[in-house]
RNA sequence: GCGUCCUUAGCUCAGUGGUAGAGCGUUACUUUGACAUAGUAAAGGCCGCAGGUUCGAUCCCUGCAGGACGCACCA
């Protein structure tokens, strides 16, 4: 044994090792007899990572928690599964490969066509997912290769399309003309979830309408206004009545508006006064809904005006914006402006495009409809009792069947379901599931398989990319069909990930498992923290501070980072880390691996009775009681402390007076005594080895095929108990 | 507007109703047979501020200040 710890080398070989035993896999565990036939289960899905690019810092934080999980549960004898795969990312990635496309050939999807577009799409998802498999593989994940699935796949597919059958056919998913977001770079909508909001200055001008002053930060909309609306209880309006026609000069010259008394207006806003666009705007949109107003579109899907513009028609809204002010100005319309207005304005997080309401008709999954469940595993929700998404998603929640860690996360979740709206599933990209909904002459067929006979039409549009990412714990398992993964394996024993997916999947898996199944997708929640720079900020490639996790594996080792990610962190709470953090880590392992070297040198196998001294067993005991403690953290998914507690054993206690002491009776002429002290140095080592797997699986395995009669013997199967 | 979190050593962060912890950094000494990617020793903190509860508060409660974030609104 070299005084340094070789990881460089040793990693790939040991990962290679593991695979070789197949030990990953639950059901060869159970064949080679490492786990026992009738073994209680442990599951968790992979969150599965983009195929988008690479793997990034927060991948790894996420890998080292759930590889901790799985190694502790396989260790402890739990007939283990850790399914992986990775998601199609839908919109994320064709924005990616547009974007490459463009820069490299100066070409758009539309130039390729959908067929040769897809295909682009396919080789860049491929070569992503099998840079992802690689890294995966780095970090020592031991998920089961097996069962590895994609998004996107054609088990995933069967499932998507039942899941949607399912939801038409309950009457939950339907059709409808409602006002979206639209995306005008990407020509496709997106839902609220997937908004960004940037904050921009923009003037903010007072225009008088007839007797009025309306204020507006988007003077290139009002075109069609002609109805001006006022809070009922105003009073400084009270001498107009709701439905009073006007005459009003405005940019087009004189129109008749109408006046419209509605509580959505925001008395203390402007001046309490203002004229809607409901083609445009959300808030306008429904109050247009409550009182059955006319609605105008005045843009097109490519963010041009329309003939409803006049003379301004066919120019793009930017172009048209300075133009349309200086109108106002010589109709003498404006009556001030602030030019500090600060606006927010709503970019689709994915493709970066900025968006404009529009209304349009889209698929929606009805979060308010009331349904059944025939069968109901959710607590709180009988069989046969009415009920309805939001109902549901809250139940399982409030019943405790799922418990959030940490808690805070189960209010934010509950507000977010107070507030949700219907979920738009459609979208105009091509990459993604085909909506199973086929046309013919008017009539309307949605099936699993196509409709037989000439003449049908698929609709055109995709899904979201989180409905198939909401059946991930019950599609990778085989459903629809019943499989014995599934039966056994479903509902999952906890779900890992980042707090910024909390809605965007957590919720909607809950959903989907809800009403397929009437079950619930997990038993638990573990959310960890984003990871940060050491002062605090987003890891990006604009401020260089991004930690690359293959690259600084390299340098320190895949324990070193993994225990880097693991100590110091607070479930839920970001995770600030540095390369001084990973090098001080990168320390440990060398002094684990010295630890051994010496336990090694000094071992010969007993020819006496060991005779073992009462501090001997006292030492013995402190292990025993450490496990116990690193178990009761490991069970309450507290990594932070059960890693904190193995560190300081080992270093402070372990190596600085355990070995220290023995060193004397190593050398003792009392053969009896030399031997005790041998074993109780080899006894410690071995259990904190155990212990210390699940947090740095190389270091750890590589020693242990290193101790004596250790032979082809793997750790990461060794009993726990 | 509604809600959540953070404020602890020079930096980055854990933590607990009973005299404060880690990593990195700093200072001094030490190459003695596991390890200098180390060892020994040390310096360094009114645990944001002000009240309250308590025998006792860094921890519980209230208020304030600063920072971060989520949701809604943004005409």
């Amino acid at each position: 044994m070299d005084t340094r710890y070789d990881y460089g080398n040793l990693e790939d070989k040991t990962y290679a090792k593991w695979e070789k035993s197949g030990y990953f896999n639950p059901d060869i565990c159970v064949r080679k007899g490492v786990t026992a036939k009738n073994a209680k289960k442990f599951s968790i899905v992979l969150p599965p990572p983009n195929v988008t690019g690479t793997l990034h810092i927060g991948s790894a934080a996420m890998l080292t928690i759930e590889d901790i999980m799985a190694r502790y549960a396989r260790m402890r004898g739990l007939k283990t599964l850790w399914l992986p795969g990775t998601d199609h990312a839908a919109i994320a990635t064709q924005a990616k490969v547009e974007s490459l496309l463009f820069k490299q050939e100066g070409k758009t999807r539309y130039d390729l066509g959908r067929e040769a577009f897809l295909k682009r799409v396919e080789e860049f998802a491929k070569n992503s997912h099998d840079t992802i498999v690689r890294q995966m593989k780095k970090m020592g994940t031991s998920v089961d290769w097996s069962r590895e699935a994609y998004t996107l796949d054609e088990k995933r597919s069967l499932a998507v399309r039942t899941a949607f059958k399912r939801m038409y056919d309950g009457g939950l998913i339907y059709k409808g003309s409602r006002i979206v977001n639209w995306d005008p770079k990407m020509q496709t909508t997106v839902s609220d979830d997937e908004l960004e909001y940037l904050e921009e200055k923009t003037p903010f001008y007072y225009l008088k309408f007839g007797p009025f002053v309306i204020g507006t930060a988007r003077p290139e909309t009002k075109f069609g206004d002609k109805y001006v609306v006022m809070h009922p209880a105003d009073k400084r309006y009270a001498e107009y009545r709701d439905g009073e026609k006007l005459k009003v000069e405005w940019i087009n010259g004189p129109i008749t508006a109408t006046i419209v008394k509605d509580k959505a207006v925001d008395m203390k806003f402007g001046t309490g006064v203002m004229t809607i666009t409901p083609w445009h705007d959300a808030t306008d949109f429904e109050i247009a809904e409550r009182h059955n107003l006319d609605k105008e579109q005045i843009i097109d899907y490519n963010g041009k005006l329309l003939p409803a513009a006049g003379e301004f028609s066919g120019m793009h809204i930017n172009k048209a914006r300075p133009l349309i002010v200086e109108k106002f100005k010589s109709l003498g319309l404006i009556e001030k402006f602030d030019e500090n207005y600060v606006h927010n304005v709503a970019v689709n997080q994915r493709g970066g495009g900025r968006i404009e309401p529009q209304i349009k008709e889209q698929w929606f999954v009805s979060v308010n409809r009331e349904f059944a469940l025939p069968k109901s595993k959710i607590k709180g929700i009988k069989s046969g009792e009415k009920t309805t998404l939001k109902k549901m998603m809250k139940a399982a929640v409030k019943s405790n069947q799922i418990a959030i860690l940490p808690k805070r996360f189960e209010k934010t979740y509950f507000h977010w379901i107070d507030n949700l709206r219907d979920w738009c599933i459609s979208r105009q990209i091509w990459y993604g599931h085909r909506i199973p909904v086929w046309y013919k002459n008017g009539e309307t067929y949605c099936g699993i398989n196509p409709p037989k006979g000439p003449g049908w039409i698929q609709d055109s549009d995709t899904l979201d990319t989180w409905f198939s990412s909401g059946l991930w714990t019950f599609s990778t398992l085989g459903w629809p069909r019943e499989t014995k993964d599934f039966s056994e394996f479903h509902p999952t024993s906890v779900l890992e990930t980042g707090y910024d997916i909390l809605f965007f999947w957590v919720a909607r898996m809950i959903l989907m498992s809800g009403y397929l199944l009437g079950d619930i997708p997990f038993h638990k929640v573990y959310l960890h923290g984003l990871v940060r720079d050491e002062q605090g900020r987003k890891m990006s490639k604009s401020l260089d501070n991004a930690i690359d996790p293959l690259e600084v594996s390299q340098k320190y080792g895949a324990d070193a980072v993994r225990l880097s990610l693991i100590i110091g962190s607070a479930p839920g709470n970001d995770i600030k880390i540095s390369e001084d953090k990973i090098r001080g880590y990168r320390n440990f392992a060398t002094k684990i691996w010295n630890a051994s070297r010496f336990a090694v040198l000094n071992f010969q196998p007993a020819k006496v009775k060991p005779k073992l001294t009462a501090q001997d067993k006292k030492r013995l005991a402190e292990v025993e009681a450490l496990k116990k403690k690193v178990s009761r953290h490991l069970d309450e998914f507290d990594f932070n402390r059960a890693g904190g507690a193995l560190y300081h054993y080992f270093w402070d206690v372990f190596a600085d007076k355990v070995i220290e002491s023995l060193k004397p009776r190593l050398n003792s002429e009392n053969a009896a005594d030399r031997a005790a002290a041998q074993e109780v140095l080899m006894k410690m080592l071995k259990e904190q080895l155990k212990m210390l797997h699940p947090f740095m699986p190389f270091v750890t395995e590589e020693i242990w095929s290193l101790l004596p009669e250790n032979k082809n013997k793997l750790l990461m199967v060794e009993k726990w108990r």
